[in-house]
DNA sequence: CCGATCTAATTGATGCGTCAACTAAAGGGG
DNA sequence: CCCCTTTAGTTGACGCATCAATTAGATCGG
């Protein structure tokens, strides 16, 4: 059960896992940089609001907000703070739990989204789904998914 | 040359972009929260360090390390101020241009990154490398490719 | 040699993200 | 009813990233 397994990745296999990460930062990048210059909006500013469009009455209370988006509680308050005061949500108290809160989506919010929501996509596509075709998309989808499941099967792949 | 091109991604295609990204995010974030855990160094020192290990005399003009590691002037000072605090790098001032300065590797940096670049190659392995085999390891270079190439040929794919 | 201009590098302001610490109400036994 | 634990949410400190502005030496045309 010991031994001299896990060799070190070969140069080879380096390359192509820098030229990997790379690109895909550099798209996250552009993607971000272009939402930002088309609406002022941030990744997370965007994410925010589709939750919250998507969301019975407009609204959600925060904890449910950051399951649903995948964030830390934290990460949310502090940006929570910072959208409320460019008027994009507000909080509301909350009936049934008078320790928590509510977000609730402002017309201005779901104004900043609906103009943001077009370009994004569209950014989307040519960025990513053009390119790729309908054969390297379905790559990347088994990519994905073979990367998800990589980090915890540890033994998985144990002769 | 008009008409409506570029329709928006279909709910599939989307759902792929998503998992993608985000699976791809993940894998950032694991590796540099291993990196840290393990060497107390974050992607930006490693990257840092790695460049001087490697450059002649282990020092380097600011300029030429940010262009080599692909960051700007700026952020790379900024990064600099916070290594040189903790004893990584230190600044000398430079012969041959007196505007200069040259960023030279402490022994306590290479000995940081002496111990941090074992594990985390290790890591690169077991998270990427291993999960993806050979073939889907060719098929992350051939995405990459395609991806790095998708943003500046807008009119490849026209018919 | 002199002034216009370019370049090296830093700085300050501000947004984003994480961690640990904190506040305060809810729930659940006794 | 009271105490104890759990849960909701916020806060402060700090590192990281970008942008615009700044400082100061190099460089070049005259």
């Amino acid at each position: 059960m010991e031994g001299p397994r896990k060799a070190l990745p070969s140069t080879e296999e380096l390359r192509i896992w820098r030229d990997f990460i790379e690109t895909t930062e550099a798209l996250r990048s552009e993607l971000a940089s272009r939402l930002q210059s088309e609406s002022s909006l941030s990744p997370g500013d965007y994410a925010v609001l589709l939750a919250l469009r998507e969301a019975e009455g407009r609204r959600l209370r925060p904890s449910v907000l950051a399951s649903r988006i995948g964030w830390q509680r934290s990460r949310l308050s502090h940006h929570l703070r910072r959208m409320e005061r460019r008027g994009l949500v507000r909080r509301a108290e909350c009936a049934a739990d008078s320790r928590g809160a509510e977000v609730v989506l402002t017309g201005e919010g779901a104004e900043a989204f609906r103009r943001a929501s077009l370009p994004h996509l569209r950014a989307v596509r040519e960025l990513f789904v053009d390119p790729l075709g309908p054969a390297q998309l379905i790559a990347a989808e088994q990519l994905a998914t073979t990367l998800r499941a990589g980090g915890g099967n540890h033994q998985a792949e144990a002769l």
